[in-house]
DNA sequence: TTAAATAACCAACAAAATGTATTTTATCTT
DNA sequence: AAGATAAAATACATTTTGTTGGTTATTTAA
């Protein structure tokens, strides 16, 4: 495996940042690689050198903050029970987005929030069926996928609405609250 | 009031037609306003008469479906108890997305998702908050809206894997499956 | 520490797409 | 049938994109 030139990585990072300031001005749609390499003070054709357009620029930014939620889902060792298992998750899944709360926020301010949804949803979702699959759901009367997509995205949904009132409420008032939302055996 | 003219419905209409047709073979993003007048036959100059650019002929699309989904919603009379509530809010929710699958379907196929949930949020959303505060809530030990973000968001989920699997249950056992998900008091 | 490799800069350009303005033609309304 | 108005046709300026070839600067590795 060859080391990656310092050069390429200083421009990748000022790309990202460049992008998510301007994400905070004005959405996604209106940004246009030019925007973005005058507030990098990169030259345009160097920017080519690395990505196709805007979008893949966004989706390599991206795929940073996919693998760091995965990361953080593999702590999850709490497969003995359903309940256990969602509470645990959700509980990373806070952490998450309190420690990456700047580039959430940055990206919902001008953009709808289901961005972010689709940021979070595959990673979940492969966690969660990967996860309940260990499970015995033999004589369950909903099916496992159902049940997977429905907690998904009820813990998604309150996760974003928490990002976006991040003082309303502490961490651990809002896994209390999940708690009782999520009934204990099911 | 003064009557539209014939020719401005007809324009308006195959414009939505060509914007959905191209959403079945690409993306938004690559869909170009001269895509649009094309495969509508209509001169480009008309359609800057019109919209100022493909965002705003979509979301006049959307507008139209989302007034679809809000009058369906209406219907909801039951909020005698959040449980009778948010089993019809969800009956009424499985109907428009059946009867209006074509449409999504042809949004969903080149996009994300989360396209979806964006139509649907701020409709539902509303119609929760709405409803769910002319309920008792003092006793509650968790926020209501906390709840609605809860529920709204499973909803959603459920909702749109089924539309993705539409002949895998039938929408009698969808919401056989979600009343024993959402628990009888909270 | 120096030579080779390579990334970034610069400048120029062609192609695509947008947005506007003007005149002519066709269609709708009353 | 006459007047009003929408759509078509045409033309054009502007913006943005994507690419290329040559030069300069930085990094890597011997």
């Amino acid at each position: 495996m060859k080391k990656i030139d310092l050069r390429v990585i200083k421009t990748k990072n000022t790309l990202y940042n460049s992008l998510l300031d301007l994400m905070k001005e004005k959405s996604f749609e209106e940004i246009k690689v030019s925007d973005i390499c005058n507030k990098a003070l990169i030259n345009r054709s160097t920017f080519y050198a690395h990505y196709e357009d805007k979008y893949d620029l966004f989706e390599d930014y991206i795929n940073e903050l996919k693998n760091s939620l995965a990361e953080e889902l593999k702590k999850n060792k709490n497969i003995e029970s359903p309940k256990e298992y969602y509470m645990e998750m959700i509980k990373l899944f806070l952490n998450h987005i309190e420690e990456k709360k700047d580039s959430y926020l940055a990206i919902i301010i001008n953009n709808r929030n289901s961005l972010i949804t689709d940021i979070l949803y595959d990673v979940i979702d492969k966690d969660i069926i990967y996860k309940l699959n260990s499970l015995d759901t033999t004589q369950k009367d909903v099916p496992t996928n159902i049940i997977a997509e429905f907690y998904l995205g009820a813990a998604l949904n309150v996760g974003i609405s928490w990002l976006k009132n991040i003082n309303k409420y502490t961490k651990e008032e809002m896994i209390s609250y999940l708690s009782k939302l999520i009934p204990d055996d099911n």
